[in-house]
DNA sequence: CTGAAAGCGCTAACAA
DNA sequence: TTGTTAGCGCTTTCAG
């Protein structure tokens, strides 16, 4: 007396189901499960039938059991390290919007501090993800392996890993700190600083890389380099200030972030009592929304944010549909922006 | 010849199930079901030789399919629509990691600008979130139904809706407005102005009903409001320009949020050849990294972002477990950060 | 403690 | 175009 006259919302919940919906319209399951897949064929009136049903009980089609059969999730995990930096903001910003618009939705996992990459790597693939982006120190062997056998497109974005069996979508720092040097070279300024992130980071690396040899084939030098223990204004503080006591102390800076660059300055004019920028020049790298503040009018190299989550979400797409063997690169430019945090060279 | 013989690398791209692991280990689908189902009663030598087989296979159990029978996915979806104000970050970042701590995964939905809130709850609710948190615009009654219906904790994050048929979690801005008030009237100035943002937002609606309130209780007066289109630092210069540019300007002035208050003093010092604090004393609200830096030593009042997030977390898995009827409100203090930004009074 | 069998909600052949 | 029938990979009674 009871399994035949109970309804949906008794057995569970009100959770509407596909068969409640077929019952209700008098149709089969796989009529309903049509009408609900895009390019499946339906008569008109089957359609209506059913969707009028459908929107009577409330139904939701459920995505997970969907998935079950399609072998298709549309979620792709996010794996970021940096939440400090507000870059990471707008990358998600794009990330979220880019994808949204392409019907994939974002799986999102923090791996600071504490946290195991490798350990949550496995975690977003046991939701199947179709596809991964992986913002965050060094991506192990396992991970890209791990993907690899089960065709999930992995991109590393911002970060260039040493082994290449993975996509990898990145700016293409080391030109960016040639510019920078480049720019540092016309200040008139000659004590040459870095001011860099962590030592192990990427992005710090080809940076400085970039910086020391602009500068060096300029014939000339780079005399004095702290690392921040992160890439954040405090820390960039305590860096300012050891940089700044050296003994012959540097007069043209580049920091390898926006926010080091901004420490920077401040320590300098607060603490050291220069004068901006004549008596140093600094260039910073993100191009951050208060780099342009009246208080920094920082001189940036701007990484091309939105182009590269553009990029990475179309290799993600295109490889989720086509899966195909080989990995591909594609570093962008970066682009100076001018502002005001550095010395016009005297007029000889 | 085919069907027997075929491993499962060939079927499906190396998809491992727990069908294959009982195979290899030669028990029953059901017996690697239990070993990898927290508290099920396996002997110790099925455990070891299951784990064994799983191992070797490299098999990693499917939680969706898993989520169809136990009606749990361990996912909650976060809808957020402001990724330009840097605190989200940091709320992204506390939520992540307390919810990563109790075993849950965040579905991450952008709002912002075009995207349509009540399109994607629909499209977050397919995929049977165990709970949902909206930090968005005006959360519809439909949204809320729904979630009900569906016992599906939702929680209104650092926002105050009108109908209360959800839980809140927010700080308390009219008590942070009234504290921002008695501060500035401490400071000797005496024509107070109120820096908004988006006069639709129920932070700005309340923080200036609490600011108004502790200056009309002094028997003063709000001489000046203008709204930011946004809560950014862009739209605080033109906004800042407008309200300096009055015939009586204010010298007191409570920011609706630090990117406000930043660009407010900079304005203020840049355009307009003001000493700060002398002439102008400037609040903020929120306490975002730059607050502190030395260019602004902001005077703001924080909020206790980790601590909400903290609440919301707890409420979400409290009620995941046991569903019960009836909504909360958690309303956390705000506390004062003295910095530099506000005058002393004049000794008499 | 272990295995067999019945689903969770849906899609995808296959016939009709 | 439609309905019927198998599953997708897993958990969970229910016997043994």
């Amino acid at each position: 007396m009871k399994e035949s006259t109970e309804t949906p919302s008794e057995r569970n919940a009100s959770r509407i189901t596909a068969m409640d919906v077929a019952r209700e319209a008098g149709v089969s399951l796989s009529a309903v499960s049509r009408v609900f897949t895009p390019g499946a064929s339906v008569s008109a009136k089957m359609r209506v039938r059913v969707m009028e049903a459908a929107d009577k009980l409330g139904y939701q089609p459920n995505v997970l059991a969907r998935s079950l059969m399609t072998q298709r999730t549309n979620l792709v995990g996010v794996i970021l390290a940096n939440f400090k930096n507000p870059i990471y903001l707008t990358v998600l910003d794009h990330f979220t919007r880019a994808l949204q618009a392409r019907g994939l939705r974002v799986l999102l996992l923090n791996v600071s501090d504490g946290q195991d990459l490798e350990e949550m790597a496995r975690l977003v693939l046991q939701y199947s993800v179709d596809g991964l982006v992986v913002s965050a120190g060094s991506i192990s062997p396992h991970i890209t392996e791990q993907c690899h056998k089960r065709r999930i497109p992995l991109v590393a974005f911002a970060r260039r890993p040493r082994r290449a069996n993975l996509h990898v979508v990145c700016a293409d720092n080391a030109a960016g700190g040639r510019v920078a040097g480049a720019r540092l070279l016309q200040s008139g300024h000659r004590r040459f600083g870095f001011m860099a992130g962590p030592s192990t980071a990427s992005t710090t690396i080809e940076r400085g890389k970039g910086f020391r040899a602009a500068i060096e084939e300029a014939g000339q030098g780079v005399i004095a380099t702290t690392h921040a223990r992160e890439y954040t204004y405090t820390a960039g503080v305590e860096s300012a200030r050891k940089l700044l006591s050296r003994a012959e102390r540097p007069d043209a800076v580049f920091c390898a972030n926006d926010l080091l660059a901004m420490a920077l300055m401040d320590v300098a004019r607060d603490e050291f009592g220069l004068t901006l920028p004549r008596d140093l020049s600094v260039m910073g790298f993100d191009d951050v929304d208060l780099a342009a503040a009246a208080s920094y009018r920082l001189t940036t190299i701007r990484q091309p944010l939105e182009a590269m989550v553009q990029e990475t979400v179309d290799i993600l797409s295109h490889r989720i549909n086509t899966w195909s063997e080989g990995w591909e690169t594609r570093q962008l430019a970066c682009t100076a922006v001018e502002r005001a945090s550095i010395a016009e060279p005297p007029p000889d």
